[in-house]
DNA sequence: AATGAATGAGACTTCATTCAT
DNA sequence: TATGAATGAAGTCTCATTCAT
């Protein structure tokens, strides 16, 4: 019976983070959660202690496994703007396809009243994100880098941007992520299609 | 006893922005609201017909003022790239400074729920500031501006990015608003020191 | 300035009949009776000491003005059935084209709540016109008059419940209350119509 | 635990006939429903949706029942007079022995702001009531129906006075509503005692 | 005498949490 | 372990009444 409770563990989780990303923390109920997760409500608690911990909870599994394979996966200490640039717009593929950018947000959204969620995802997600743009911008001498010793925020913003436009200026056409991180990208790193290829949007100096 | 109602007014609309700045809506206490603008609780209701009105009254007042003024005020129908750098950054010190910044943040963030109040602030602020963006964009025909017209949004996001950061990443320096803005628009229209002086991406007035 | 004051309390009594009739007594809004008054909501209480003394106050002056004058008239200490029959549909015509009926309907509707006032309507109302019918039930012995002396009600019943069809039945062709009374007094008295009088709002076949 | 919450649902609407027959629907307190059932507020909740939709679940399942039964229940198309009496008094007889009647009137009396309740009530109650007068109305054409053609509502109109009188005319004699029915019955039908006895106060010409 | 802004008790309703089964 | 009925604190909103002007 071990996968049994795993497996009901796993369907409210699953339920939990649609309601919240669906609902933000304040509007989410939990009647909702047990109903789409197929228990009752009681069953909640002994799998969660309360409505928070139950976020949290969700938070951690929904992030932390892509959290842990690396929101941006490599290796070196030293990192070519290519493969920063490859990994970077990986992770934001990722991220936009996942249910992933619906639970970021609420977190983002609702920090105030969740310290320690946000801690919890700036230690997941944001930290190594920004720990990799700090490389980045030391490996390389150009001038251009300097910005992101500044502002290591600079290349995450406009992903942050988007999804909130995203989500709240419906009415308006949505923001392809992968395509407004690559041309931030392509601002602050240089254009890599004037290196390769001949068609793309460039942007350059 | 005009003023008299006109100031109870003032005490409540700021009493409820700092409310609902602090604690979102869905947490918003009237009772707090009423608490703090030394009012009863029963007399919010004089002046705003539910929770929901009040918070549009916030938004309308609070932001609407200087969304008058023009968040970015300027005549003509071409728009220099100096002018619009020196507009763009006095608005974002102007938001900085104001207490607009935090409801802008709840607008935002409860958007879901408050789509027309999302209305308000996208005409009343985002309108204004993209039509001018993409007035820019127009304005010049180098390449470089190109992005602008595909992600005019790309030139807030540092801001919007910057606002979130600042208020949930406590425990991490703040981020300048300003400063960062102005980074991005170095890196979009060209760095204006580069052209003045020798090293510094600083922006001045 | 004596008449001033009447006029203004005549005034509130007014548009307190009016309001009390439309919603009853609970959903009566005094707000809505000082609006209607042209006075402000303060000054009611000038004039009224409660919501509860305002009702009492459209009661009795509502009422008791008509009443006064009889809603039965007459003078002998016996009756004829004539008489009686001329005077009662009389009554019932007043009552059916003036406000009077409306408020009468709320003080038997409400009546739980105010049982004060529903002993003025009973005394300046009811007593009168049952005494009349007690009086017109012992004024003749034929036995078909033992019917009134065991229910004197038996005679309004058919209008009170008339009232109540005519407000609440709406939907149904309303009953008119001289009409039905009239009906009733043919059954109760024999039909006068056969016996004397060619006009009349005599009921018969 | 099926009958356990079928337990707790009758105790609830007991309690709020109670309380609604008591203070009618605007003075009723959902405070004290909850207290009289015996549950918390919040359980009111968990069977009824709203104070309305509790009202409405008292007036459906207080008067229907037996309004099921029907009223005045029978078989013939034609329907002999004595048959109407009998079953017309049955009826009388069990509404007032019952809590229906106390509902009935609150149903009338506040039937201004829930013309559905009215509905019901019409539906269940009252037509099948007219509905009957009107069949016993066509069934003899001897004139003295003739006023039944015209008013069915004058059979029930005694009932329903009678009703108001017992609850408000507290310090009268109550009016017992079987008798006051037959007496009323005798009046339109003829005095069922003619069919038995010699002389009779039969009414007619 | 008149105003009308202000009051605050108290109503209905919601929902996270508990607990008997 | 699982249920889901029950709880009750707490929230928003109403409106008769008061009172400074």
């Amino acid at each position: 019976m071990r996968h049994k409770k795993q497996a009901k563990r796993a369907a409210i989780l699953e339920a939990a983070l649609r309601e919240f990303t669906d609902n933000g923390f304040a509007d989410a109920r939990l009647s909702a959660v047990a109903r789409n997760a197929g228990v009752a409500k009681g069953t909640l608690y002994l799998y969660f202690d309360s409505k928070e911990k139950l976020f949290e909870g969700v938070v951690r599994e929904t992030l932390l496994p892509s959290g842990e394979e690396g929101i941006i996966s490599d290796n070196p200490h030293h990192l070519s703007t290519e493969a920063f640039r490859r990994s970077m717009l990986a992770s934001v593929a990722d991220l936009q396809n996942s249910g992933r950018s619906g639970i970021a947000l609420v977190v983002l959204t609702e920090g105030r009243q969740f310290p320690q969620l946000v801690e919890i995802y700036v230690n997941a997600v944001l930290e190594p994100v920004l720990a990799q743009i700090d490389r980045l911008a030391h490996s390389d001498d150009t001038a251009r880098l300097d910005v992101l010793r500044r502002f290591p925020q600079l290349l995450i913003a406009p992903v942050i941007a988007g999804l909130l436009w995203n989500r709240f200026m419906t009415g308006y056409p949505p923001i392809d992520l992968v395509d407004i991180a690559s041309a931030q990208l392509a601002l602050v790193l240089g254009d890599e299609a004037a290196s390769n290829t001949a068609e793309s949007n460039e942007i350059m100096d």
